[in-house]
DNA sequence: GGGTTGTGCACAATCGGTTGCGCTACTAGT
DNA sequence: ACTAGTAGCGCAACCGATTGTGCACAACCC
């Protein structure tokens, strides 16, 4: 692999003056015609800049990671198209990283980010965090921005409107006619999830609507959970007409159960979700869904963290814009009186 | 964040000394004495060495690339745990990234992963690479191992064993006494789907039962390519009982046509497909498939890649061993006669 | 012509580590 | 007591880039 100095002898210069001209240093005087044999060397050996000289002398990666405790999670492709566009057009580089569960070792972040590997984190809080140890794991020196998720003490997050969204959910199923709505909610430690119970149940109150405590359900995130939840749901002597459940994963699993239950879907119990994901559109029947603009908050969890490398101070956001946005498929309907 | 030269100076020894016991080199002669005093600075100091400054004198930066076409692919997640394990015991790091469709600039990859970022790349093919384009992107000075694919010329893949996963399927199938069988098959350029294509033809007709090449239909990977393939196949004027697809977001696809064209599953037409997902288990009916060993074939590719840095050649792998396993759900049953 | 200004380039320090080698003491052997 | 050997540590070069500064020379002024 070329070189710099390589550049620079076959341009029969120095390498300061190969570096100004490739890097378009205006401040430097430098002829014309010199630099044009810099180019034209360069071009010629294909040379590339060395990332790990260009990192230690300007102490910047170039990159930044996007840490996730599940890749393979709903969400995390809109999000990382977010992050990776904004990223793409200052050249910045993208790294996605994995955060397994807590360990005992209280560094294991900066172990996978490593000192210097990268300029900023955007970080998607895992369940099994507690604040306490996600606290601890982001002791680094480089900003970190949390995602769809705050930290008491912690500036720098970027929410999705919970409410908003639970609220799309709630006049839908209002509008078609129904009043004995369920809940099956998320992890209860994770703060999003608390979010959605809270505005669940203040909304559904202010509606007029019966808020009944075993109509709610604490699950999880995924499909196992959802119809875990849905099960303990039918049990019940009395059964609500629609489900609103708090992730799209868990929704997938809650129909799943409740068909499997004999329950009809959405003749006997409506379902709706939230996140919009492609198996909400293929699993039978369809499930309607409040699509979350995950990609614009990619965007914003992005430039947050860019920008406030250029100094900008880092802030707790909530996107509200785009709308939470209802799409309607065929797992909702009237009630069945 | 703590320098090596801080912790040399708080322990009263060189920066040299310091980072020979830091790194424990077996060679050098210190005091046993002048090492403890250099752990405890470095643990008073929190000292995590600089990764830019290690790659650049090393000539390594301690971490590979995963390239994959799609993060939310299904099969991604289990890849990349194999990956992570692996690395994980060489403290290498593992990145993500996406390598979007080819573009005019032929050095997309290499502006991806830099110069020096990564050590080597683990490369899952995108359908819409050709062989040209694709030889073009892996043009770099690290060793490239081809996931799930291969290039004539290049060395250094991992493989599956397609073959044996579609002779598991039709076992199943033909045990279950089916003998008119479709194929909706991946994308053609992609030569996974090919070696699958293949061994459908071959396999399906060594076992005596008809190859028709109607029943033969071209997708792709993904769910919508799979439901578009159904409905042709649907429209045709003699049926299959069973269908094969050779991939498992596309099956779910093609299932959810199947049954928005009143196709009841598996009674008048059963459907397996191959590999496995937790949406496999959680359609419904529930989709009969052929697991994959993505998870010992990230172990390998992660290996191949290290070991290589380690001296050790390339090579074309098929993992053979865990062998294809399949897993009986609710998509498959004897034909209606 | 002497002085000033400006152009075009190279030198060398620097980022934070790693490592070959040399230097100093101290020990041991004769 | 003199030499050889070795333990323990520091010096300094180096990885490949960026950048402040200095130097040589030409052009210009009055």
């Amino acid at each position: 692999m070329a070189r710099l100095k390589d550049v620079a002898q076959l341009a029969q210069v120095s390498v300061s003056v190969a570096s100004r001209v490739l890097n378009n240093d205006e401040g430097a005087r430098i002829n014309a015609d010199t630099r044009k044999r810099v180019f034209e060397a360069a071009e010629q050996l294909a040379y590339v800049p060395d990332h790990r000289a260009r990192a230690l002398r300007l102490a910047r990666a170039g990159a930044i990671a996007l840490v996730v405790p599940e890749v393979n999670n709903a969400i995390f492709a809109n999000l990382h198209a977010g992050v990776q566009e904004i990223c793409h057009e200052s050249s910045t580089a993208v790294f996605v990283a994995q955060l397994d569960p807590p360990e005992d070792d209280s560094r294991s972040l900066a172990r996978i980010i490593g000192n210097g590997r990268v300029d900023g984190v955007i970080l998607q809080r895992s369940e099994q965090y507690s604040d306490e140890a996600l606290r601890r794991a982001i002791q680094l020196d480089i900003p970190v921005v949390l995602f769809n998720s705050t930290l008491e003490g912690h500036v720098g997050s970027v929410a999705m409107d919970d409410a908003g969204s639970v609220n799309v959910a709630l006049e839908h199923l209002r509008g078609l006619g129904h009043t004995d709505i369920a809940f099956i909610a998320g992890a209860a430690q994770h703060d999003a999830a608390a979010r959605r119970l809270v505005a669940f149940r203040e909304l559904l109150g202010a509606s007029g609507a019966p808020v009944r405590d075993e109509w709610i359900v604490p699950a999880g995130w995924e499909a196992p959970a959802g119809a875990e939840a849905m099960r303990s749901l039918l049990e019940l002597p009395e059964r609500p007409t629609a489900v609103l459940v708090a992730s799209v994963n868990a929704s997938i699993g809650a129909l799943s159960a409740a068909l499997a239950a004999g329950v009809r879907v959405p003749e006997e119990l409506s379902i709706v979700t939230i996140h919009d994901t492609w198996q909400a559109e293929y699993v039978t029947p369809s499930i309607t869904t409040v699509a979350m603009p995950m990609h614009a908050a990619g965007q914003w969890a992005a430039s947050m963290v860019l920008d406030h490398l250029s100094g900008s101070p880092l802030r707790d956001e909530v996107i509200t814009s785009p709308a939470p946005r209802l799409v309607v498929r065929s797992s909702t309907s009237a009630p069945r009186r």
